[in-house]
DNA sequence: GCGACAG
DNA sequence: ATCTTGTCGC
């Protein structure tokens, strides 16, 4: 079941009130059904701006085909702040997400599932308000650490916080600098592990989010000179 | 008080 | 995240 909608225009401390609130209703768990679909989300805006362009693409498994892209143009007045990353762009990618003829097996955000100081990333948080399962994988730590890693493809090490394993370190390429990697909502590490390699071609980053990355930003550069000035 | 700090 | 080109290394 998914919780009522919570408001999303609060201050930083409100914001920390309803992720102590929300972190309990994660639900880490083995996928139910095999998965034939998986989505990738992400965001990106011009510096110093509050619009933000949202996006999120479907691929088919194992083919990794694009199903079905969904951009969107809005904007977001909640600043940057480490640890309320969701409070920024989850409203934005909610956006997209309702736009979606095809609602994908499995939604992968570009960052962290629990792997949070309160175990509420914005993957958990947006998997957890769409009662969807989600994966975390980030570019970098947010919290924990881990092991050194072999230089191989596919290597791997726990990674640790405050005694508790909240994710891994994945070497997604050979000699490459790790992904990190966190179950979101309604899935288990292994399963998310397993879903980032199966997705990963010849790019650090797996497809699902390297695709909604390219696309964000190519609707922005689009909307920019179709604005801005030059012409 | 000091250091860390997703995108 | 965004601002930016070429370049060193596997």
């Amino acid at each position: 079941m998914s919780p009522s909608p919570h408001s999303w225009d609060l201050t930083p401390r409100e914001a920390i009130a309803v992720q102590q609130q929300l972190r309990g209703l994660v639900r880490l768990e083995p996928l139910r059904q095999e998965i034939n679909t998986i989505a990738g989300a992400d965001i990106s805006f011009n510096k110093f701006s509050e619009v933000v362009y949202a996006g999120i693409v479907v691929l088919s498994l194992p083919d990794l085909r694009i199903i079905e892209s969904v951009g969107i143009r809005s904007t977001s007045k909640f600043p940057y702040v480490s640890g309320l990353l969701s409070f920024r762009e989850a409203p934005s990618l909610l956006e997209a997400w309702e736009k979606l003829q095809t609602k994908p097996d499995v939604l992968m955000l570009d960052g962290q599932g629990i792997a949070h100081p309160r175990r509420l990333g914005i993957a958990s948080h947006i998997g957890v308000l769409l009662d969807w399962p989600t994966i975390g994988c980030a570019k970098s730590i947010l919290v924990g650490r881990h092991g050194e890693l072999a230089p191989e493809a596919g290597s791997r090490s726990p990674l640790i916080d405050r005694g508790e394993q909240v994710g891994v370190a994945l070497r997604t390429k050979k000699n490459v600098s790790p992904v990190y990697v966190s179950p979101g909502h309604l899935i288990d590490l292994d399963s998310a592990v397993d879903l980032v390699l199966r997705t990963v071609t010849r790019y650090r980053q797996p497809e699902p989010t390297r695709q909604a990355h390219l696309l964000v930003n190519q609707i922005r550069v689009a909307d920019n000179d179709e604005r801005g000035n030059e012409t």
